[in-house]
DNA sequence: GTCATTCAAGAACGATCGATCAAGTACCCA
DNA sequence: TGGGTACTTGATCGATCGTTCTTGAATGAC
């Protein structure tokens, strides 16, 4: 679990297939959709996985994927990840600063 | 052109397929190959269409999704975005604050 | 011992992806 | 007017997508 949420962490919900998920986790094809019904399904899973870890920079990335890719059509992802939010008062500064930072850009248009 | 960076905008990178642009700009998928070489080449023209345009909104958006999506394995996309924060002096909580809006959650975990 | 049930495992599916290419058409200059 | 050039168009390509389904082995009850 934690290992397929490393794997949206770092590549994205959209760029990431369910065969990164499988060589990720090592469960297999059949079991994942078994116990997760989707892709989908296994990212929301993710969510919470990430809710509850202490690395605020996993939790801060999947938050910003998720708010990107999925939460504009999708208002169940949207509530789930205004949740995760609230509950660590995450700011929309700490966001912007971490999406610069995961980009591999630090700063950004700063005082002098 | 614009239409295109508008596709790109609402949909993000790897989720808008090249049907998608050709229907939106209703420029052939051979034109449009022949114009841009691919979808990355066609996604840096819209990233110079935004730096340009007046519509901060647009611009934030394509920000946004080219830092999450391309940035952190492509340097070039980095550079490219990293003059358009600075040209218009975008700053970390307004990425934050645009992506929570974009997601349909104004409201982040600011004070009471 | 035997049969039913469960679960792992990956082969296979249709759909769709980004990209290419052959064929057709208009145009321009000599 | 004739010949060549450049562009448009959409059919087509192999690869890969998310998902489903068949197969085979293991387990537990009686």
């Amino acid at each position: 679990m934690d290992a397929a949420a490393e794997v949206f962490r770092q590549r994205g919900y959209a760029a990431t297939s369910v065969d990164n998920l499988v060589e990720a986790t090592g469960v297999h094809r059949g079991s994942l959709y078994g116990a997760f019904g989707s892709k989908h399904g296994l990212f929301m899973r993710a969510l919470d996985a990430v809710d509850t870890t202490r690395d605020p920079a996993s939790r801060l990335d999947l938050a910003l994927i998720g708010l990107l890719e999925l939460a504009p059509g999708d208002p169940h992802v949207r509530e789930r990840i205004a949740g995760v939010l609230e509950a660590h008062d995450i700011t929309e500064e700490q966001l912007g600063r971490r999406l610069l930072t995961r980009a591999g850009l630090p700063r950004s248009g700063g005082p002098t």
